[in-house]
DNA sequence: AATGTCTATATTGGATCCAATCAACAATTG
DNA sequence: CAATTGTTGATTGGATCCAATATAGACATT
């Protein structure tokens, strides 16, 4: 299911510095710094995570580390085997695919509800995010981003567990993005749907901002899609 | 944020006789009887989980429960602050609509992909699941009837990562039917919805198939919304 | 009397130690 | 020589112990 990957020899002893203050417990602080580093790729898919080696590299003890694989591993960012440990999940072709098609299963809807109650302040940030990601020289910056522009449009639409479950697939999504970006340069990122959605939205109107939305994803899957298989052998 | 219960006393001891099968390891014993405990509404929301009395419940060190909590937290099962412990979270009216928003998402997108690539096999597995709830004596059950129900018809989908939050939001509101079905009796089961799904699947007609689906949750989610702020007084 | 502070205790968080399991490799046997 | 079995090392799972923190109550102070 899941291939390991020993011999990539990732360099774990960056990653706790990379990992800012230190949050209330050493489980939390362990868990933030591995799911960083996993989303935004210094950790690839496939690679073994030894509670030891972790450990050490955390400077904790092997407890809060295993505390914070049984978290990353009920959020699928891990698979857990019992008594072989823990390896980072592989992103896939299927996985992007499915999480295109949960995005626009969710999207739309939180739209929806959003765009009625908009208030001035989230337009201002959301235009504010369009003409930071048109300055950012950093690709592995643009997911957040991205990310941020998004869920700006969606912050009044109530429901609090769809926006995190919006959220949660847009982290997801990011993983996917940085390498497209590598691959075929920022043009992955359609700042003119960005544009026009947020144009419908602060117009007020609802149909021509998900039509939108529903035409980002769309490409945005195809094109996914297309480098994907071509790039896994297909 | 979440109101503690410490006089609800439930009797652990019965925990861990219900839980069948001890899985490979401890921690995942724990995990998947707590796990139904909370589903089933044997725990009931706001109860203080003491690590060291759920232990000794299920005949194992508390290192084993913490694990288990860890994972059930992630699932938003129950909550946790630090030093202060696990409390099982609480449902609420806004959780409930929440549930319903994003079951109106997903499920239809689920139905629909499923439909043209459905098997004779699941076909009948819903006809006897329909079957089935009308015998059924014990409410309690209700709820996974439903759900494999709901899940035959979409089990084609293709998308594993759809099907997967698709079963977690059934299972979720698993909790909710409990309290309806022992409010206001089996009529908040809407067999004849169920039984026009099924039919209109079993024609290959998405397009009746998902309007009989929204139908059967607009409904479900306004009996819920009325009966929930009544009870926990508007 | 009300409020703030201090202390005692219960409970969780973390570290260390031991046991169980798995993987790789060597030895043995057909 | 292939396959299988035994053995050893590495790694995780679980138990116990210690430290840190929060809650509750007593006490003093205003």
């Amino acid at each position: 299911m899941q291939e390991e990957n020993p011999d990539s020899e990732v360099d774990l002893s960056t990653l706790a510095a990379a990992a800012g203050d230190r949050p209330r417990t050493a489980s939390a602080f362990v868990e933030s710094a591995l799911r960083a580093a996993i989303l935004d790729g210094r950790l690839a898919g496939g690679t073994a995570l030894r509670q030891e080696a972790l450990a050490e590299a955390f400077g904790v003890s092997r407890m809060p580390v295993r505390e914070a694989l049984r978290q990353l591993e009920a959020q699928a960012l891990i698979e857990f085997s019992p008594h072989k440990g823990a390896v980072v999940a592989n992103i896939s072709t299927q996985d992007a695919l499915d999480t295109y098609v949960i995005r626009k299963a969710l999207e739309p809807v939180a739209l929806s509800l959003s765009i009625p109650n908009l208030m001035r302040e989230d337009v201002v940030r959301a235009t504010d995010l369009i003409v930071e990601m048109d300055e950012e020289p950093d690709h592995g910056r643009l997911g957040e981003l991205n990310r941020r522009f998004h869920m700006s449009l969606y912050a009044r639409a109530g429901h609090p567990k769809l926006i995190h479950m919006v959220e949660q697939q847009l982290i997801v999504f990011d993983r996917y993005l940085r390498f497209f970006l590598a691959a075929t340069g920022r043009k992955h990122i359609a700042q003119n749907d960005h544009r026009a959605m947020l144009a419908a939205a602060e117009a007020g109107d609802v149909d021509v901002a998900v039509a939108t939305l529903n035409h980002h994803l769309d490409v945005a899957a195809r094109m996914t899609e297309a480098y994907l298989r071509q790039r896994d052998g297909g």
